[in-house]
DNA sequence: CGGCGGTCCTGTCAGC
DNA sequence: TGCTGACAGGACCGCC
């Protein structure tokens, strides 16, 4: 579910609320995520104090005193909320819940099982393996059309596909990606090396354009994505392409269309769109 | 190595 | 109402 500006929303609003806290206690109640939950999370986080929450991507790094860091994704359906008192019962699908010594605890929920929770020691995370192979971040300066179109350079790939290869460029999963591509006009099923560098260059300004306002939005819900104070973000209604199969362009009133990539679900506007 | 398809899992919704 | 199949925000793995 989440992409980029779901999980920077939620990072954003841990930092807020769980910074400087220690960790009491911690309850795993199923292990058998998409990667296993290691066994000794309790007793390798209780007692330490939480430093920091960063983004790598679509990973959550929670830092904590004892040189540990916690790597989390959320998966395709995974939430990570803050409650402000402990509560009496657990929710479906609550796997793991960390309480906190302020009385809060911090709820890892997934129904799909898709996520993975991981302990590091700090100096290791770099060279975690899920961390190692990330791409560039598409809000650093770094990532601008030469860098893109280097990317593209002699990978036939589509560009969609390319765009979501978190190998190559972290954060940017299937909603952004059609949404990013329609703002520059250029059509999903495009050979990534047929880009020119002035298409590069206007995908590269769409994709930052894009992140930030749906980060500004507090990210989009679309179903179960909620932000870690358990609100829905509500970037969805600023889509253009997203879902909107059968409906009219918002720039020249064509129908958008939808089709099927790589087992992915693709919108975009034909007459707009090259 | 690059690219593609299948797969993990549960919930929801459309259609019959 | 109940069943069935398609589909969902991700990404790994194995195969060509």
């Amino acid at each position: 579910m989440p992409e980029l500006p779901e999980v920077e929303t939620i990072c954003n609003g841990l930092k807020q609320a769980a910074i400087g806290k220690i960790v009491e206690e911690v309850l795993a109640r199923r292990f058998d995520l998409r990667v296993e939950i290691p066994r000794n999370l309790p007793e390798m986080l209780v007692g330490q104090e939480i430093l920091d929450f960063k983004r790598r991507g679509k990973y959550i790094l929670v830092n904590f005193s004892g040189n540990k860091t916690m790597i989390v994704h959320l998966g395709m359906s995974g939430s990570f909320v803050i409650y402000n008192n402990f509560r009496n019962s657990f929710a479906k699908h609550d796997h793991v819940i960390f309480k906190l010594n302020s009385g809060q605890e911090i709820v890892f929920n997934d129904p799909r099982r898709f996520g993975l929770i991981l302990i590091e020691d700090d100096e290791n995370v770099v060279g975690n393996k899920f961390i190692a192979k990330l791409g560039i971040e598409p809000l650093e300066d770094e990532f601008e059309g030469a860098y893109l179109f280097n990317l593209c350079n002699k990978r036939k790939v589509n560009i969609k596909a390319l765009i979501m290869n978190a190998n190559l460029i972290v954060g940017v999963g299937n909603i952004y990606a059609s949404e990013s591509l329609f703002l520059s006009k250029i059509l999903p099923i495009r050979n990534a090396d047929s880009l020119n560098k002035n298409e590069c260059e206007a995908l590269v300004l769409a994709i930052k354009e894009v992140l930030r306002a749906a980060i500004k939005s507090g990210g989009s819900t679309l179903r179960d994505y909620i932000t870690s104070s358990g609100e829905k973000g509500y970037f969805q209604h600023n889509f253009n392409v997203y879902g909107k199969q059968g409906q009219p362009c918002v720039n020249c009133q064509n129908m958008i269309e939808k089709i099927i990539q790589n087992n992915r679900s693709s919108f975009y506007c034909g007459n707009c769109q090259e």
